[in-house]
RNA sequence: GCGCGGGUGGCUUAGUCGGUUAGAGCACCCGGCUGAUAACCGGGAGGUCGCAGGUUCAAGUCCUGCCUCGCGCACCA
């Protein structure tokens, strides 16, 4: 029997398919059948896969593959993403380009052809990922995002946008990172937020014509320079209070003030930022201070313009006292309040710092051309001079007191730097003006866990912001609207559209390149081109590219160049009946599909989302590569095979809990499941060689198979149809689990093991042939059911008892997609049972062949407990109630090693009654006290009376009137027998003890045939370990010290179970060679000698 | 801070409507069985079911608070 080599095994499958064209088979077999539409998440091609990937690329291939047998017909285009930022970044740092400067001064043009270059670097490692582990998707045909058709159709989209009002232009305060030059989508912003610690510090704003100082806090001290105004409550109720005395030597930090002097704070927070004993001089509410004016920070830094409220008190309903003064720092350009508030109450809008993240000169001499982060501590030390930054503060400083704060902050999530609130020029989508349809489209969505989409993804959607999807950047869709200098705006669709608008130009006298039909839609080209108004001005392109996760929103449609191809693909395709990606797709893919479908179609986009739990290392950590805890998914192919590892990552957990990859638990998946299937069909597959064995010969009816036959095929029913339902409800773990239970337990453990001498048989019989055909039957259907998650070995196996690929095989619980009228969205159960090829169920089989089980186990039991080897036969056994087993009283004749198995009907023979309360019954009657009762009935010094007189109409316990209901009967072996009694549940749900007894006398005759047993299994393994052909023979010759007298039945069956052709048991006295073998079991030695 | 999901022997996990002694796998120990595979069977050791309260005759399960891990939201001053 050759040993199994998954890993050879997997790699020549995979040949063999790329040869017959298996995964194109698999799709044509089910041309006629309805649709099943799946969605590529596009990855992008610029980093390495790894494990994370190979989990959702199988939860994706699944589900394909199962649709797909199940007579759907599923075509599976792959997609790459190829623009944005990460790539960006990545060019950048192989060029060294650190800076958008650089990069323009590399040349635009050349970036962004190094860009489009870039995006394939790892290809060539997802291909040969994405074969080796099976995931079957059409890599030779996939969309790609920046193909000019692509492009193409997400201008067309844009536009549709733009038709409908749904573009803008605007000025907002958005997360902008320095590094890279960009602001930042919520999404995007929320990838990048990391818990800092940072100084937060308290102001004092002196007053003009009043020597007290507002107090104010931020957690921004480089926000400082650009304040223009401070925001206070006007209900909220403020206190001005004078310094009593001096602070305590507690305080640290820098800061302080001076006795008599005096400061104004919202009075709840007084104990929370004053560290100083005060007097209270004054009580106001908040209204009473708008107007008051203070003293700019830092005079110059901003100018006053034309405004007449710039460092004023202004009245804003949304300041709160619950953290800082109940006093809000405002600097127009850096948050988003303070903008708004700004722009109302008319304040200065002018920046302190540059696009570049420093300050702009003319703010402070020590503070002017640096990097905004690095100034809090020179900030700090001005503040704290005496008089301040201005000059007019008290002589304590400006700054009463820094504290560190600890917060989460955003960071770009690709360079890691801490992102600054920036106003600044942005285009948006007006999300906000579809909400309602997004929320409705989303309560369609079928989800897995349902409530990602109730919870996670509802409250995102209930949160919508308009979508900044316009970037500061090179490579990237380019935002296709042109404008003009006052302010006139084009949004192009197409290149027809393009082209049109460019001849339009240069019939005006604009000069432009040629646009041909094949016009690159990246930077620089189309930057190139001038525009005409519609009042005869030029118009430039607005000089952004768009979020990249706007591209692949686009993919359902992009995907096919819609609507310019491909019409009629499209309408049969949207919305997609299936996405898969890892849960931190919520605010990205499942995001923007929906946003973009919504905005254009004003439809749902995807039907059903499976949304896949994060992968964790074996510890629990998240897998990033700065932690070096990635498991390479190779370790696994190349070891256990891809087969080991796709089948442990389904049935480690529910697919959108976070997994745990643990790399042993492949090995234990390998070792359990794919040997003991391996070995299944080895010993199904040489005997069925040894026979000739047929299967499409005329095989045995199912009722006409032994017991053991129809038992096998109710469980594969049993665990097939549960199976298929788990299937349906997402819980693909349970599902597998299940299965791997039923192939080691049931049929190998027990349909096997127990079979193994009935295919011994060297003469054809009607029951060898059901074996035969029952073991075909089990491994085709379990082949089939496993094929979607692990689709080598069931393969193989599978081609080699049908000759036809199990890709192509139907469902085994039916194929409701080749039906008349199908659709993928739902299961038409009573159609598809037509089509189910699933064996007869017998479920009182089941429960008498689980009671067979545990009796052969409670006979091991009983052999231990009573010390007797288990070769040693007993001459009887007992079975003590229960249903009638006659059919199995052989196997369990065998299995226990008794001579005969007899029924006991006097069950007081060997059983006594247990009662023991039914506290469900019990408790409304005895209610406090049902302890006391339950105590005892449970110890009750004549159980039986006590049944006797509750079956009887009842027993006064404890003044509790206990009933037939109240009491569980328990009937167990009696003391002093070696028994055991095992439970069972009947077929009407009633709870069955049956005892087992066995027979510890012994007799002569049982003594010779226990070391018959013994002597064989010791010869047997010698015979394996000399490596001897089952069927080749042997002499054998025993001695034996202190042995039973042998009977020459007994001696007869030795020799014929060792295949011994000579075999001699000599006389007591007799001397064995000193070569011999021995042993010894129950006082006898034993020696033999196999030649 | 708000929301969601977790926390059950060394590890992985099951646990229904609240019901008697919390179930399995891996690893470990002892024993058995085997022409049966990296197998199988029996037994053992190993659990304050995150912590603390509460409801109840009875809580891993329900309620409240807290701790902790993960994720998400808000992060504002």
């Amino acid at each position: 029997m050759g040993e199994l080599d998954a890993v050879q095994l997997e790699t020549e499958l995979l040949e063999r398919w790329s040869k017959e064209g298996t995964f194109q088979a698999s799709i044509d077999a089910r041309r006629n059948g309805a649709p099943f539409i799946f969605l590529e998440g596009p990855p992008t091609a610029n980093g390495k896969p790894g494990i994370h990937h190979v989990v959702a690329r199988t939860f994706k291939d699944l589900v394909c593959r199962w649709k797909a047998m199940e007579g759907f017909l599923v075509e599976r285009k792959g997609g790459w993403d190829t623009h944005g930022l990460p790539v960006e970044i990545e060019v950048q740092k192989r060029l060294d380009l650190m800076s958008n400067e650089a990069i323009e001064a590399f040349g635009m043009a050349e970036f962004n052809q190094a860009c489009r270059e870039s995006v394939w670097t790892y290809e060539a490692a997802w291909r040969e990922m994405t074969e080796r582990m099976a995931y079957w998707v059409d890599l030779d045909n996939p969309y790609v995002t920046l193909d000019n058709n692509y492009v193409e159709s997400a201008w067309w989209a844009l536009k549709q946008m733009f038709d409908k009002g749904l573009l803008y232009r605007g000025h907002k305060v958005l997360p902008f990172c320095p590094q890279t030059g960009t602001s930042y989508s919520s999404h995007e912003v929320a990838l990048g937020y990391k818990e800092v610690t940072e100084p937060s510090v308290y102001v004092k704003f002196k007053l003009v014509d009043d020597n007290a100082s507002i107090l104010a806090w931020t957690t921004t001290p480089w926000t400082l320079p650009g304040n223009v105004g401070l925001a206070v409550g006007p209900e909220v109720t403020y206190a001005r209070c004078r310094i009593k005395e001096a602070a305590g030597e507690h305080w640290t930090g820098a800061g302080g003030a001076d006795v008599g002097e005096e400061v104004i704070i919202a009075k709840d927070l007084m104990k929370e930022v004053l560290r100083h004993h005060v007097d209270i001089v004054e009580e106001f509410s908040g209204s009473a201070l708008v107007g008051r004016a203070y003293e700019p920070l830092f005079p110059g830094a901003v100018p006053r313009g034309e405004s007449t409220t710039a460092w004023t008190v202004l009245a804003a309903d949304w300041v709160t006292t619950t953290d800082g003064t109940g006093v809000v720092h405002t600097a127009v350009m850096y948050g988003e309040d303070d903008y708004n508030l700004g722009m109302e109450a008319g304040l200065p809008a002018h920046h302190t710092v540059g696009m570049d993240g420093a300050f702009v000169p003319g703010i402070h001499p020590e503070l002017d051309g640096r990097y905004v982060k690095d100034c809090d501590a020179t900030i700090i030390e001005l503040l704290s001079a005496s008089g301040g930054t201005n000059g007019k503060g008290p002589s304590s400083g400006l700054l009463y007191r820094e504290k560190d704060y600890a917060h989460d902050y955003p960071h770009c999530w690709r360079t890691d730097h801490p992102l600054l609130y920036y106003a600044m020029d942005s285009w948006f989508v007006r999300m906000t003006a579809v909400k309602e349809n997004l929320l409705k489209y989303n309560s369609q969505v079928e989800w897995a866990p349902d409530w990602v989409g109730e919870g996670r993804f509802g409250e995102w959607l209930r949160n919508v912001k308009d979508w900044a999807i316009s970037r500061e950047r090179y490579w990237g869709t380019p935002l296709p609207v042109w404008r003009s200098e006052t302010g006139e705006m084009k949004c192009v669709g197409s290149i027809k559209e393009l082209q049109d608008e460019v001849a339009k130009a240069n019939a005006a006298g604009i000069e432009n390149p040629a646009c041909p039909d094949d016009v690159d839609l990246h930077r620089p080209v189309v930057d190139e081109f001038t525009l005409l108004s519609d009042s005869g001005l030029p118009m430039q392109r607005e000089p952004f590219v768009m979020d990249c996760w706007f591209d692949s929103g686009c993919a359902s449609f992009a995907q096919w160049h819609y609507p310019f191809e491909n019409e009629d693909v499209f309408d049969g395709s949207f919305p997609v009946d299936y996405i898969c990606e890892g849960v931190d797709q919520t605010r990205g893919w499942f995001y923007t599909l929906l946003a973009v479908s919504t905005a254009v179609f004003d439809e749902m986009c995807y039907k059903r989302c499976l949304s896949l739990g994060l992968i964790l290392d074996a510890e629990g950590k998240k897998m990033s590569k700065s932690r070096g805890n990635i498991v390479d998914p190779w370790d696994h192919f190349n070891r256990e095979g891809a087969d080991a590892t796709r089948w442990y990552m389904v049935t480690a957990g529910a697919p959108w809990n976070p997994m745990k990859f643990d790399p042993n638990g492949v090995r234990e998946t390998y070792a359990k499941m794919f040997l003991t299937l391996w070995n299944v069909y080895k010993f199904h597959a040489d005997y069925a060689a040894l026979d000739g064995f047929d299967p499409d010969s005329e095989g045995v009816a199912v009722h006409e198979r032994s017991p053991l036959d129809r038992w096998v095929l109710s469980r594969l029913a049993s665990v097939g149809q549960a199976y298929h339902e788990n299937f349906v409800g997402w819980d693909f773990h349970k599902a597998a689990r299940d299965l791997e239970d039923f192939m080691v337990n049931d049929v190998s453990n027990w349909y096997v093991r127990r079979s193994r001498r009935r295919l011994w048989d060297e003469a054809d019989s009607h029951d060898k042939l059901s074996c035969q055909h029952t073991l075909h039957e089990v491994l085709v259907t379990v082949c089939r059911f496993m094929a979607p998650i692990s689709p080598f070995m069931a393969d193989e196996i599978h081609r080699n008892l049908t000759g036809q690929s199990v890709h192509v095989a139907p469902w085994p619980a039916g194929v409701p997609g080749s039906l008349e009228g199908a659709t993928s969205d739902a299961w038409d159960e009573q159609a598809a049972k037509a089509t189910a090829t699933l064996p007869p169920q017998d479920s009182d089989l089941e429960a008498t062949m689980a009671l067979v089980r545990e009796l052969a186990e409670a006979g091991r039991r009983i052999r231990i407990d009573a010390n007797r080897r288990q070769r040693l036969p007993c001459a009887q056994g007992w079975i003590v109630a229960g249903p009638n087993l006659q059919a199995f009283h052989d196997l369990l004749a065998e299995e226990l090693n008794v001579e005969s198995i007899q029924v006991e009907n006097d069950l007081d023979r060997f059983q006594q009654v247990e009662l023991a309360p039914n506290f469900r019954a019990l408790a409304p009657k005895a209610r406090a006290h049902v302890n006391d009762v339950a105590n005892a009935i449970r110890s009750a010094d004549d159980p039986e009376a006590l049944l006797a007189e509750i079956v009887d109409g009842g027993a006064e316990v404890l003044g509790v009137l206990v009933e037939e209901g109240d009491v569980e009967i328990k009937r167990v072996e009696r003391d002093g027998f070696a028994a055991q009694t095992v439970e069972m549940n009947g077929a009407d749900g009633q709870s069955l003890h049956v005892s087992l007894v066995l027979d510890m006398n012994d007799t002569p005759a049982l003594l010779s045939k226990g070391m018959a047993r013994d002597i064989t299994r010791r010869v047997q393994a010698k015979r394996k370990a000399l490596d001897l052909a089952i069927e080749a023979t042997i002499d054998l010759e025993v001695w034996m010290v202190n042995g039973p007298e042998m009977m020459a039945d007994d001696e007869h069956w030795v020799a014929s179970e060792t295949r011994a052709a000579g075999c001699v048991f000599h006389e007591a006295s007799a001397t064995p060679p000193s070569d011999a073998e021995h042993f010894e079991v129950d006082g006898t030695t034993v020696h033999f000698t196999v030649s």
